[in-house]
RNA sequence: GGAGGAGUGGCAGAGCUGGUUGAAUGCACCGGUCUUGAAAACCGGCGUGCGUGAAAGCGUACCGGGGGUUCGAAUCCCUCCUCCUCCGCCA
């Protein structure tokens, strides 16, 4: 969430921003809204403070009284401090919901849009940042999308998902479940060459967590949640793993903190309906391995172009035609300053599908979950904070599949042999 | 799941028969003196949020979280969470 002090000091920019964002003059009316709900709580606070300290000194005295033996003077004194206290718990209690207000109110607020970031209702007005300028995959005359494929040689049986669990979880079988955990072995081992750490983290996690990465409330219906014990199942590896600097204050030496994890992320998706959901478009679980970047604020921005450049790579080794998007206003997610997001082409169903989403949140999540850094003069300021899918597998897979189908079978690319020891699905 | 014990500043560790205790002491860390340099020794500093202020500072809150008793709570009471020990169960 924004700071108030970043508001009330950057207007003019927060308005642009969220204009970029679509927003109408009516919606933007909550910045004015949060600055007059913040000079309440001060002026509260203040108030507050001041009963506090008349307390704090009243009952020093009768402390003092009781210890000369003056009981008599004690106990009127004694009367003073009582109506000193009602008044300051009234205050209190106003202050309290006075807090609350505002942070309700921040959380309607969603990060300032970077000034690369084009104006925009919907993904009609992304723009292309990088496109694909080889040549498509060349496929054959009865080419098949991958939920055929997938039947044809038994390798994903969403059937059996639908049997066990429910539509959109798909169960991985045979050469499938091979090819998927090759996909995240290579992923894992080329985050891990890039230098992040690797990480398995807990695939639940506590509200405070979600709050922290922005998911709650912000996007409350989409995660999976477990109410008996108030946990949420994760929506990508983001969420536990950047938590696990919430609250920290770093030495600027550490920067940057890289992160990557695979983990299965859950998503309801709920509202989702037509060919976007077909095979594996669109599923409630998928594999992805994240990683995750705590950065100096000075230096986000090349950290963002590093972890961009990682992401081409993997799909240039993968040899899958890709494109890259920079999401515009009204498509960047709530959280995100700027977001680019890749998108490979799977050739038989002719779709672009998006594989990753690479965003700089900036001090967004940061200052929601306080995490921040210490300067050489002792001053404190929040982290910037970013992430990338590297890679989302539902669907890379289904790329794969479809742009490698020959008449001999789907052939498997170089790089992944290593892995999957085995050349061709037949 | 049952029984017991414990949660204090970066760490260790006092205080816990309620009253200048934001909190002793040690270590770590930072600055200084000394030294050719280092170590040792000595001196000083060393938490976070909020309010106020140009700043220094001042005020206030925080001793796992929340609530209560009291004029006043780290200290008493309730509740939740976490950790440790023993028992049970279990991959």
């Amino acid at each position: 969430m924004l700071q108030v002090s970043y508001i009330r000091n950057n207007k003019e920019e927060v308005v642009a921003g969220l204009k970029k964002r679509a927003w109408n003059d009516d919606r933007i009316k909550v910045l004015d809204q949060v600055i007059k709900v913040d000079d309440l709580r001060k002026e509260q606070k203040t108030e507050l403070d001041q009963l506090f300290a008349t307390v704090n000194t009243l009952s020093g005295k009768i402390g003092m009284l009781f210890k000369e033996g003056k009981r008599e003077e004690a106990e009127a004194q004694k009367a003073e401090v009582s109506a000193v206290k009602e008044r300051s718990k009234v205050i209190e209690e106003a202050l309290k919901q006075t807090e609350h207000q505002l942070t309700e109110l921040l959380y309607t607020i969603p990060n300032v849009p970077d000034a690369k970031v084009p104006a925009g209702a919907s993904e009609d007005d992304n723009e292309v940042f990088q496109d694909w300028v080889k040549d498509m995959p060349n496929l054959p005359e009865n080419a098949l999308p991958h939920w055929d494929l997938m039947e044809k040689y038994n390798l994903v049986d969403f059937k059996m998902g639908v049997k066990i669990t429910g539509a959109g979880f798909p169960l991985f079988r045979g050469k499938g479940a091979k090819l998927q955990r090759a996909l995240i072995n290579f992923f894992i081992d080329e985050a891990e060459a890039a230098g992040y750490e690797e990480i398995i983290p807990p695939l639940l996690v506590n509200e405070a967590s979600g709050i922290g990465t922005g998911s709650l409330p912000d996007k409350e219906g989409q995660m999976y949640h477990a109410e008996k014990d108030n946990l949420y199942l994760i929506p990508t590896a983001e969420v536990p793993i950047t938590n696990m600097y919430r609250g920290d204050i770093l030495d600027p030496s550490v920067f940057p903190i890289k992160l990557s994890g695979f983990t299965p992320c859950f998503r309801r998706e709920a509202g989702s309906y037509g060919s976007d959901v077909k095979g594996l478009n669109r599923v409630h679980q998928f594999d992805k391995i994240e990683i995750v970047q705590i950065q100096h604020p000075d230096h986000s921005m090349d950290t963002l172009g590093e972890m961009l450049e990682h992401v081409k790579m993997l799909l240039d080794k993968l040899e899958l035609p890709y494109r890259i998007l920079t999401l515009c206003g009204g498509d960047l997610t709530f959280a995100s300053s700027l977001t680019y997001d890749f998108e490979v082409f799977s050739a038989a169903q002719e779709k672009w599908l998006e594989v990753s989403s690479v965003s700089n949140f900036k001090t967004f999540q940061s200052n929601r979950m306080k995490l921040r850094y210490k300067d050489a003069n002792g001053k404190k300021h929040l982290a910037h904070t970013l992430n990338g899918s590297a890679l989302a597998l539902a669907r890379i897979f289904a790329a794969l599949l479809e742009n490698n189908q020959t008449e001999d079978g789907i052939r498997i690319p170089e790089a992944l042999r290593n892995y999957t020891r085995f050349d061709y699905i037949k």
